[in-house]
DNA sequence: TCAGAAATTGACAGTCATTTTCAATATGGA
DNA sequence: TCCATATTGAAAATGACTGTCAATTTCTGA
């Protein structure tokens, strides 16, 4: 992991871009946020940088994922839970999300052919498609060996219908 | 469409299993939810009983969607908006939806080859499928012919990142 | 048909994630 | 450095939804 991230560079570009301002809150959120390289919700993300500096408000946190969605920096998504979870990865790569309701992990994958014929069966709909989402849930490999029998204890699971 | 939906049957059929009560409110939410034919919110359904039965409160709505998916009638689904739209089909049916982000039409549809190439891809990578979702965003014909360039005036559109 | 336990209802208050408001403060160009 | 303007944090507001509770309705079983 190299010290300068481009993407905080980018992320400068856009504020000045926009006439705003880099702030100390700014720099320590965003920094936090690509060294965590996992799906966060706000909060969690909050608690990581209330350890360090512990003046840093919610709300500017809330603020500044907002900021790094409209700078193409991050995603919003929701994965069945009740809060938003921002994906650190640039908004014009179309990847897709494995998620175990067993241990919370959030795989991410891209897959041509799948692409491509999602395009063609919706074509056939009479559709022209510009965003997509596609979701998998169930048991990555180390969750499903140690048996689905028993209820997850991980984070709340089997939130479906 | 028949007088007598056979949904209508079945939902009693679970209330009467499950040692719940019939309701003047259970019934008119239920049969006006499935004659809606569309994917509605709770406070869209409480709006269409009102002018009918300005009686029954928006709670008894909330309460009986609840129901109508514990008896596997309904499906609790998020769109990008922030609230819940409720679908009209069977829990078991797995498909996926279209929909577009000018005029909102949902549209649902089924397609086998979508679904066992994605299953192949999670299995490629040690997953074991039990759920997924796949929403597709964009234009339907209508809406496509009528250019994408101006802003959409219909609801809530563009709502992605 | 009637009684009465148990379920249901509607109004209201409470939650939870997120946003808005606003006075105090920090930033960056002239 | 000055200072208009952006930013911050705290608290209040929001919006969707759920819990509480007294009053009402339903469905047994007598």
């Amino acid at each position: 992991m190299p010290e300068s991230d481009p993407r905080l560079q980018r992320f400068a570009d856009f504020l000045a871009r926009s006439g705003l301002k880099t702030t100390r809150q700014r720099e320590r959120i965003v920094r936090a946020f690509f060294a965590a390289g996992r799906h966060l919700s706000a909060e969690e993300l909050y608690h990581r940088i209330q350890t360090q500096d512990p003046g840093i408000g919610l709300v500017t946190v809330y603020r500044t994922l907002k900021l790094l969605r409209r700078a193409g920096l991050a995603t919003g998504r929701q994965f069945g839970d009740t809060y938003t979870r921002f994906d650190p990865n640039p908004a014009d790569w179309p990847h897709d999300h494995l998620i175990c309701k067993r241990c919370g992990k959030i795989q991410e994958f891209e897959d041509a052919g799948l692409h491509s014929l999602r395009e063609k069966v919706a074509r056939r709909l009479g559709f022209t498609v510009t965003e997509h989402k596609l979701e998998l849930y169930g048991f990555c490999r180390d969750c499903a060996r140690l048996g689905t029998g028993r209820a997850a204890r991980g984070r709340s699971a089997a939130r479906t219908a």
